[in-house]
DNA sequence: TACATTTTCGACCGACAGTCAAGTATTTTT
DNA sequence: AAAAATACTTGACTGTCGGTCGAAAATGTA
């Protein structure tokens, strides 16, 4: 079946990535990896650059399934946005599978960090809009604008998680998440504290 | 002398770029716009990267010597700080030298992308924090951490101008910068409207 | 069996960043 | 002024790699 195909393709590709950066692996290897011709690659894919669309977006179902477990555990917008951050960055799931997205973030490649963000944006920013829709209702937050406002912070946390992790200082990125907690605090008008499991939860897993 | 070839060479490339992205400008197109061969190239730079990084850093340093120029007509830490952003985006500089900054943020190129990122922290930033420690001595504004807020706000501001202008909507793109303008606030707790110049000057330049 | 369609494959192509050896020009040494 | 050393110039060449292609094998269909 077509999608088999493609899946062991793809498969191969994330094993390879669990040991070196996207840009340090030529189709050919993948190819090899996968147990077939080059050239059935590009049967079932138009581009390198696909397959790697699709092991991240498929890194970041998981992590949305992951979310969407756990997500009725937590009531209220404030603690969902929790939980979805959680589940994005966590460092393995359940099966002791391993959280990709998180070991992703942590290559040297532009390309690859590229395209986390902008899927990043594509499947998180839906659900985020959502949740602080709802945070509205409940009035535990105020935005003007939802779906902006959602885009924003998934594309600057994305922002964050690559740029500023692997090159800076510890003091340097505690005090910016500090100030980026409080960003969202100030603008969404949530009450004092509310974004404080950001940096717990990065200082836990990366710092 | 030394410094004459490696200008002809870079001078080279920031001419090609005005038309051209810069990926798809080969190493022996530059040797040959710039009247040398190909090994020439290799003998004043190490890498093709790093006649762009030349390219880039004399922008901004055209930008910032535009604000040094101006900088005594306004007074105030905010007057100084839209002054900055000012020579940073406007489309040309007084001897109708067109300003390459914004050229660059609208071609579709990653690599060009991250090193604008990149060297407009290091070259904005610093200058930004020096403003926002100004703006605390006059009390015009307030924040824990200015030298890490000035790099948020370059990156943001920079990730804003080639991510969010090129593929979006006008009304999302106007709506966004509505946002940033609201978080740079709050944030700095400055008073209502004074980053209103972000989007009146964007929206002037761009939209 | 005969024919059509799908899948497989690796040799090949073109592009391009970067190297290198062999030269030429310039400066320093004697 | 000659010789030696150093600085600069060059384009053919290399290696790599993403992507193509056409021929063949496998599978489906009648």
């Amino acid at each position: 079946m077509k999608q088999d195909k493609r899946k062991l393709i793809y498969d191969a590709l994330e094993k390879l990535m669990l040991t070196v950066p996207f840009k340090d692996i030529s189709v050919e290897t993948i190819a090899r990896k996968a147990g077939v011709g080059k050239g059935s690659v590009y049967y079932y894919f138009d581009s390198k650059d696909e397959i790697l669309d699709n092991v991240i977006e498929r890194s970041y179902r998981r992590a949305i399934r992951e979310y969407f477990d756990n997500v009725q555990s937590e009531s209220t917008a404030l603690g969902r946005i929790k939980q979805l951050f959680r589940s994005v960055i966590k460092k393995d799931f359940g099966s002791s599978r391993q959280n990709l997205i998180v070991t992703l973030h942590l290559h040297d490649d532009l390309v690859l960090h590229n395209k986390l963000k902008a899927i990043a944006v594509q499947e998180l920013s839906p659900i985020l809009t959502v949740l602080l829709e709802q945070g509205m209702e409940e009035g535990s937050l105020k935005t003007e604008y939802p779906k902006e406002s959602a885009e924003i912070i998934v594309t600057v946390l994305s922002v964050f998680l690559d740029n500023t992790m692997t090159t800076q200082e510890k003091t340097s990125v505690m005090k910016k998440l500090k100030i980026f907690a409080n960003v969202l605090e100030t603008c969404l008008k949530t009450s004092k504290g509310s974004f404080d499991f950001l940096f717990d939860s990065i200082e836990a897993e990366y710092v």
